[in-house]
RNA sequence: GCCGAUUUAGCUUAGCUGGUGGAGCGUGGGACUGUUAAUCCCAAGGUCGAGGGUUCGAGCCCCUCAAUCGGCGCCA
């Protein structure tokens, strides 16, 4: 049952004239008593087929009208160049042989009023059918574009001799803030799914040195935004001996390699989704700029937002600065107070601590976070205790400190952001294919 | 956790000042030899989210609950 031969090759015309056998699902039908069009779809596209009863006969004929949409099909023809079909090209259907038909009783439910009331958004039906909707053209377009930011991201970092390298996703303690931790019960404790790779990358450094990751994280937030997942993808890295100007290089460098990525790889599919491709190469070949927490802070105020020194930068504060921005930027130089231990204090003024936030323009917000990290065991033990988290968790971070601690740094990219973002999808839920959120972990 | 909204056939929806729910898609049957979400004719398919109340009478008005959607906070 090897399948040789793709739609895609067919449209670009490498078959013109050749008889083939296509194996792909029925997308549509039309036609008449004696000639029916059968839209055909594989992985690679879609095409035309043409099935006349006076070719086929009766029995075969009568099959064709009997194959309901999403039915897979065998399909053996002639490649015909013909304009009347889309894509240039149709198949003269010499036999057909159904293989998983469709009850009739039981129709594909994704019907185009649904797909048109969705509208590129998603409606509660599609998410109840997420498994099935994973057939259509959108979700496809989306699963294509995604697997091109994956590999940008390894190829990114593979090229710069990182090494891949991989953490538990049980942990006993939290990286972020607790109260976002899921609990997972493990015989008679209670572990903790990862909310980043992190720290466990950090016991990893004096051995590796470059590293980075893909992988899930976990949060259990209550969010209901366009930007929040409870399971999101996580692309992270850590170098050792590098100060937080080196590590938003590497952002911007990812970044900036993924969207061009997706111009060399994707660009019919960018443009199926009516992506603008202006601003996908801006985003390539622009140049990020880097702007100071204060700097933000006094260009939100003297846009008369109403916003305190000391304070994180909440959403609505992000939307209202990234609002003229034409690329994404970087904001350095948060207050201490605003974020968690492990940041490295700034020795030019303790008040600040090394860290960046990327910040994607058109309202997508926060995609990466970094920074310097704590590396002196005196340092981590007093921040440990300025936030009164306790130390036993974290007894193996402390340990990397005690032997040879380094300077170094990294940070973390919401890939489903990204790719949410880079897209113009509407949603973040548009581009993974069964998304977890507060209120749904099915199908 | 807070604010706002929605719920009518498998899907998408119409439903007027309260008077026994219409349509399109899909499905089934029929017509049609070049269709492009084909077209035309016919049919089946509804305890109007659940419960209670007002009323001679509720899809519509009132109350409670549930589910869902959007936004905020928190973050990637």
């Amino acid at each position: 049952m090897v399948k040789t031969i793709w739609i895609g090759d067919v449209q670009s015309g490498m078959y013109d004239g050749q008889v083939v056998e296509l194996k792909g699902w029925v997308k549509r039908t039309r036609g008449s008593n004696k000639i029916r069009f059968v839209v055909l779809r594989d992985s690679t596209g879609t095409i035309q087929c043409v099935a006349k009863r006076d070719v086929l006969g009766d029995e075969a004929f009568e099959s064709v009208k009997a194959a309901l949409i999403e039915s897979s099909i065998i399909i053996t023809g002639t490649v015909n160049v013909d304009e009347r079909s889309e894509g240039g090209h149709e198949l003269v259907v010499s036999s057909v042989e159904i293989v998983g038909s469709v009850n009739p009783e039981r129709p594909f439910p994704i019907t185009e009023s649904a797909m048109a009331a969705a509208d590129g958004g998603e409606t509660e039906f599609l998410l109840d059918n997420r498994h099935l909707y994973l057939r259509t053209s959108r979700m496809t377009t989306m699963l294509k574009l995604r697997s091109s930011v994956f590999g940008a991201i390894h190829g990114y970092f593979r090229n710069l001799d990182f090494i891949e390298y991989q953490a538990p996703n049980f942990v006993a303690g939290a990286v972020e803030g607790g109260s976002t931790l899921f609990e997972v019960p493990y015989f008679g404790r209670t572990a903790y799914l990862t909310q980043s790779w992190q720290l466990y990358a950090e016991a990893a450094m004096p051995a590796l040195e470059r590293l980075y990751t893909i992988a899930p994280s976990f949060r259990a937030e209550k969010s209901r935004t366009r930007r929040h997942l409870t399971e999101f993808w996580h692309a992270e890295m850590e170098v050792a001996w590098a100060s937080n100007q080196e590590i938003m290089t590497h952002g911007e460098g990812v970044v900036r390699k993924i969207a061009s990525t997706l111009l060399d790889e994707r660009t019919p599919e960018l443009e199926s989704l009516g992506r603008d491709l202006d601003l996908v190469a801006r985003y390539a070949d622009s140049p990020y700029p880097r702007m100071r927490y204060d700097e933000a802070v006094e260009t939100l105020q003297g846009m008369g937002v109403d916003v305190e020194w000391g304070q994180d930068l909440d959403y609505s504060k992000e939307k209202v600065l990234t609002q003229d921005f034409d690329v994404p930027h970087f904001l350095t130089h948060y207050p201490k107070i605003a974020k968690p231990f492990y940041h490295r204090m700034d020795p030019e003024d303790e008040k600040y601590v090394l860290c960046h936030d990327l910040l994607a323009p058109e309202g997508y917000g926060e995609i990466i976070g970094g920074g310097e990290r704590t590396w002196s065991e005196e340092e981590i033990l007093k921040r440990l205790d300025e936030e009164g988290t306790p130390h036993e968790a974290y007894q193996f971070y402390i340990d990397t400190r005690s032997y040879g601690g380094v300077p170094h740094g990294g940070f973390g990219m919401g890939v489903d952001r990204v790719c949410s973002w880079l897209t113009g999808a509407d949603h973040i839920r548009e581009v993974i294919p069964f998304p977890r959120d507060s209120r749904r972990v099915t199908p």
